[in-house]
DNA sequence: AATGAATGAGCTTTCATTCAT
DNA sequence: GATGAATGAAAGCTCATTCAT
């Protein structure tokens, strides 16, 4: 009953855990089924009870990573009460970029592996799960005291994520062209100006 | 003699032109030194003579090719004869965007491959070669105007590149969030932005 | 009870079809027992407590199928009334080879796993269980009358057998070298042949 | 050069001899080709140069095989010098038997896997490689001076070998429903009623 | 320099079978 | 009796790399 459904779960975030372990360590390419079954303890064949392959428990690790990550932004930047649209992006961007550079295996299975279709899908899972977590809408909610159309809201959204996620991956791994703290001025001013871009004609 | 130095570098190029389909069609991961062998007319054994491996061959050819697509970019903006620097760098991306757009291939393989870094070491090497063609230094050359110190100027280019190469990825494959046509003056949008942000703290 | 005893035979049942259906589909070799039991709708498990592997299902439902379409075919001719052994041979054959022609199913199964050591098994078991279904001693009540000894008479039927099952094959199947109304003539001149030498010389 | 043509020919003929003594030892099911590699001595890619899968090289067993039995029962009955039809189809029919009685294996993989449709390809490629072996043109060659149509002597040759082929394999391997002596004097007879039959009728 | 036959480790995936529930 | 999660051996097959020619 409840004890083999409890078994089966831990089976499941067992595989898991020794993925996220592998693919952060050695990288997708690198790293077999063989590989995950062996760190996780269980069987072969146990894999593919829960998985299909490995690039459906790269994905389900993925989203699951990315979106835990923009949940717990979001929520310190409601809890930290910015008042305008640009400091709430940029308290969100900064809690994550924050977060990349102490997690860097996180970084790499995101940014190698998050692709704007993801994220997407990641948003609308959100939405269909956890009725207090559509991130999407919440978006929406943020930009629409400025007067920014949907269209125009997804398409800034979208230049912020490709810019900020782009740009943190080489500062943070290897510090190039600069670390971190000395990009995030740049990086924020950008946001700023990308927003007020859209804020104006908006 | 000069004879057998020109069979070497057909063989060369023709591994390479067969890599780059390959490649750009099948994919990294589904081509193998085999396919390249294969379609190349060599034997197996001819292909480690000139690359150490897999990712050798494509490292040069990503190099080869966004060498050669900047160099183009880089004279069609100066034909072009633009005065301000925001509109030089504009210029440049827009060669580069459609570019990309007419060529998707060549957007699948360096959008993949072409790291800051891989970039840095083509621009180096285009130092090295072509002494006509150090593209690091023009691209200081465009800058100095402005007063931007060189260090400002590189991560200004580094947040170019970045949000540029990272964007159009989805817009001209997927066409989401939206076209490239459609994105382009919020991209260029936010170039001058973010030109401006460097040359007003300049 | 009898009610659990039902509920048995129907799982057992269920079993068996199922594997027929995969077994003439798919073919034995790409016919698992998780295909069985899911088309079966029972556990994996749940199949180890009626047969014990896929051989043994196979087995009983090679042995089933053949028994019922002899024994169909034994009563067709009884109720058509042929007095000649010759036209007795031929009418059991005529309706097995129609049968076959309609359930190619039956043909692929029955030929590929049908030897005469499981069909002389068939025929024991038939008189074990039934006995007014004893084929063998009703095929010796046929020779009978015509001083046939059962030693020869057991001869005769092996060749009639091989000779039939073999040849029906490919002409069903394939049309090859013929179809089966054109080999059937001939067919059934080799049956009338082999039948008289027997006749004759016993 | 040659040698290297040679050293492949001795690497594709021990894969070869692997298989059959596999094969007719322990079956086609259970023989892997880790096992043929294995008995080969070479390694387990070799063999993939060589025959696309384990179906591959069963097949070109077989018809390697059963052309060889073919050739020699063929020649065999040339050198003997029987006149009559029947008496020639019945020194071959004999000269294969009794190398099917002491080359069981043979018997084995002969009769799983040579399917008339093989038996008609293995006739047509020897009419291809060497003139002096259209076994076919031979056939209707014997049997062109009973005035069978071509058509005939084809459904003819079928019955015969069906017969044959199949009632042999449980006498010579099994001694059921008698031994290969016994079965002789009724299988001859038959095979001289069924040319009868042909022949009459011609 | 060029070849391509040979290698064999290693991959993904299947599946008959077991056994705790 | 029935279940189905778990097993792990073993299958087929690929492929980067080597090396004798």
């Amino acid at each position: 009953m409840g004890k083999i459904e409890i078994k089966k779960q831990r089976k499941r975030t067992s595989l898991l855990d020794a993925a996220l372990e592998l693919f952060t360590q050695k990288g997708m390419e690198d790293t077999s089924v063989s590989d995950i079954v062996t760190r996780s303890g269980v069987a072969k064949g146990t894999f593919y009870l829960y998985f299909r392959d490995k690039y459906d428990i790269r994905n389900k690790l993925v989203i699951y990573q990315s979106r835990r990550l923009l949940r717990e932004a979001y929520n310190d930047m409601m809890e930290a009460g910015c008042e305008l649209l640009e400091e709430q992006l940029i308290h969100i961007s900064n809690y994550v970029l924050d977060q990349l550079l102490i997690r860097k295996d996180l970084l790499v299975l995101i940014s190698k592996n998050l692709s704007w279709g993801i994220l997407k899908k990641t948003m609308a899972e959100m939405e269909a799960e956890d009725d207090d977590n559509d991130f999407i809408e919440k978006f929406h909610a943020l930009t629409a005291p400025r007067n920014i159309t949907s269209t125009k809201s997804e398409i800034m959204l979208y230049l912020l994520v490709e810019l900020i996620g782009a740009s943190c991956y080489n500062a943070i791994l290897y510090e190039n062209p600069c670390d971190l703290e000395t990009l995030k001025p740049y990086l924020f001013g950008s946001v700023r100006s990308i927003v007020a871009q859209f804020a104006e004609t908006g």
